[in-house]
DNA sequence: TGTCGTTATTCCTAAACAGGTATAACCTTC
DNA sequence: GAAGGTTATACCTGTTTAGGAATAACGACA
């Protein structure tokens, strides 16, 4: 049988929860959403294409990648305007080792948030 | 000699960052800002006090409160007005519980993001 | 019974944020 | 050189949020 997450044996249970990110002396740089934003362009090869798969306005999307490139100093996703299909986006090296950074921290995270929640029963 | 946090050698340092709570299925509990008010509150026995040593308004210090024992569903903080001082408030058992589970949950949580910084050098 | 400092609550305003719309600039391909 | 789809950017507005101000209500104590 299902046993709630929300009571066990009429006890309550509190979750473990949290939100990580990378960041740098201008403040957040990427965090769940962004790495997802970046892995949707790596995919699809376009911003706007990225954004209509998150359901996130085109705009968004921009200033997300805009904010990112300028923290980062270096680029970590670069686009064109014109040419074949109207434009295109993709990811730098710099971006792929951030998203596997990102991965490897977020991965420890959860392990942690996991071990976490057998301790919160009142 | 002291070294940058920005920059090591020349190169980008980023920095493993995140906030971490206990929530209930109605949503966010206390996190780090909550748990420093209730501690406030045990040492000084008054909500504004406590607000005051924050540099917080009252009005929100009873927010948060009202909201965390609304959420818990048992009281965390409780509180009496009049009488000697004017009124008073303290933390409860099931409040004091939680303090202590949220800071075996955070001394986690900042050794692994110590424990990540080393990583995030471009 | 008046004073005191606190709890509890309502109301209002200014600032911050979110997000849509519109439009220019661009370059390949036909 | 027009079409097409995208990037890049400015503008505008409704909504949410933050927080101050004001005011009851309360009970011990002098």
């Amino acid at each position: 049988q299902h046993t709630s997450m929300a009571t066990l044996k009429n006890k309550l249970i509190f979750n473990a929860d949290g939100r990580i990110w990378i960041s740098t002396p201008q403040g957040k740089l990427v965090g769940k959403g962004r790495i997802e934003l970046m892995e949707k362009i790596k995919e699809l090869g376009s911003i706007r294409q990225a954004a209509l798969a998150m359901q996130m306005s085109y705009r968004q999307a921009w200033q997300l990648i805009d904010d990112m490139n300028s923290k980062a100093q270096t680029p970590l996703v670069i686009s064109n305007r014109g040419g074949k299909g109207g434009g295109s986006a993709s990811v730098t090296e710099k971006g792929e080792q951030l998203i596997a950074l990102f991965h490897s921290f977020n991965k420890k995270f959860q392990k942690l948030l996991a071990g976490q929640n057998g301790n919160f029963i009142f």
